[in-house]
RNA sequence: GUGGGUGUAGCUCAGCUUGGCUUAGAGCACUUGGCUGUGGCCCAAGUUGUCGGGGGUUCAAAUCCCCUCACCCACCCCA
């Protein structure tokens, strides 16, 4: 038997209202806050991703499903939204048009990563990108943005930490600062770090290991190595942040893991995936859309959900509610083979009326469609029983109220209409 | 990629330690009937399994051994 393949999985009726859900109250919040709908390609050159999550990066080294199509190109399943749309961007010329362009995107991102909790092969991401503007009040927008949206999805016991990474020139300040901090305390640090000290310095603040973070939180925060137009950026983020009331918390060692991220960073976590696992991330990236073959400097930033971490934090009352099915007005059913053109001919009747309705196929006892027709949540079911017929009668049956009429068949309809 | 756990009916699981009392079970679900044309409760009967797959040990394996696959959890990494 085919299975569907590792790390992905079938979304399900049930599970697809929830699904609906969340992304139906994205578009409402980010069309709202003026960002438009975009939808790029599943494939793009694999070059792209590369140049813009990083070469180093366990995304660009091996976590891409790349594979060459018959022009011996690599092809790449995308890791994530932001490099496609920058590349959109830049392709259509868009800023010309727009200027400031603010995007959403909803969609399956692919990454070859061993599945665990929250984590797939095939997953998806709802996100935004600003692209054209340094503005910290753009920042605090984004960061709002995010806040706001997980209020609305009903997402409780979440937490935004943001901290600043600095600029292009900072950042060779930073590790090199780090590195050579932590090389003084290597013995300090567990086996791993060791080793991240030259492939990822940055990496080592969110270690779990008990003494590593002893060391990390004993270092000068990333904040006091990054520049002085930087750090005024920050501060005016945080201020914004305080001006509109969003809830942040500072968090001096906070480190994105993908290579274009500068300046502003944010994390968003939930209590309910355990220690580690984000929600939610974002930040800003200011040189990428240059480095990918833009014209010229075009300050930007984003930040994306996964899908399916939003699924495991949301409220628990919410969910049940959300994936209750859709319950059936009417149910047809059926006392004799011989009635069943009527039946069908009245189903259609219904349906062209936006009654959600049923009729059994399968010519099973009366019971049974009664059975279904309980199963179905269905509030009326109408018998089409021979005798009746007769008369150009069926009988309509209240399911809540237990009770049942004798009605004229042309007249069903209206009845059903006064009730429902 | 590394470590740990689990794989028995559609679902949840018992049985595996101490191989044969299981011709593989229970509950739920499903079908049918009790109500010869009527749901939800109740009662009864019935259907459903390559005991994840392959190999081995044995007179005999769901039970023991080896390999393999899948899923889950943690690490790594990330949303």
């Amino acid at each position: 038997m085919i299975k569907s393949l590792r790390g992905t999985k079938d979304i399900l009726s049930k599970e697809i209202i929830l699904w609906r859900f969340l992304e139906d109250t994205a578009r409402d919040l980010f069309n709202i806050y003026g960002y438009k709908e975009i939808r790029t390609p599943i494939i793009e050159e694999a070059a792209l991703f590369i140049k813009s999550v990083g070469p180093t990066t366990d995304i660009g080294q091996k976590e891409m499903f790349v594979f060459k199509d018959r022009g011996g190109r690599d092809i790449a399943l995308r890791p994530e939204a932001t490099a496609g749309v920058v590349r959109a961007y830049i392709e259509n010329i868009l800023g010309v048009s727009l200027g400031l362009s603010k995007f959403f995107y909803i969609g399956a991102m692919f990454r070859g990563e061993r599945p665990q909790a929250g984590r797939q092969r095939q997953f998806h991401q709802l996100g935004v990108e600003a692209i054209g503007s340094d503005s910290p009040f753009l920042d605090a927008e984004v960061i709002a943005l995010s806040e706001e949206y997980l209020k609305s999805a009903g997402i409780k016991d979440y937490r935004i930490k943001i901290n600043s990474l600095g600029c292009k020139k900072d950042k060779p300040n930073i590790t090199d600062f780090y590195k050579k901090e932590l090389k003084g305390r290597i013995e300090e640090l567990c086996p791993d770090c060791k080793k991240r000290i030259e492939r990822s310095v940055l990496r080592i603040f969110d270690c779990k290991n008990n003494r590593c973070r002893a060391v990390v939180n004993s270092l000068t925060p990333i904040i006091e190595v990054i520049c002085l137009d930087c750090q005024q950026h920050y501060k005016a983020v945080k201020d914004s942040l305080s001006e509109i009331g969003c809830n942040f918390i500072e968090d001096s060692f906070l480190a994105r893991g993908l290579d274009y991220y500068t300046r502003t960073v944010f994390e968003i976590t939930s209590d309910s995936l355990g220690a580690k696992d984000a929600i939610g991330a974002g930040g800003r990236y200011d040189n990428l859309v240059k480095d990918l073959g833009g014209k010229k400097d075009t300050p930007a930033i984003g930040f994306a959900f996964g899908i399916e971490r939003l699924l495991i934090a949301t409220d628990e009352a919410l969910r049940e509610k959300k994936t209750t099915s859709i319950k059936s007005d009417v149910f047809i059913a059926t006392a004799t083979r011989s009635s069943y053109n009527e039946a069908f001919r009245f189903l259609k009747w219904l349906r062209e009326e936006r009654f959600v309705s049923e009729i059994d196929y399968d010519g099973r006892s009366l019971k049974s469609q009664m059975r279904r027709a309980e199963k179905l949540g269905a509030r009326f079911v109408v018998i089409f029983g021979e005798e009746e017929l007769k008369k150009g009668r069926v009988v309509l049956r209240d399911m809540q109220k237990g009770e049942q009429e004798e009605v004229e068949l042309s007249k069903a309809i209206e009845k059903i209409k006064g009730f429902l």
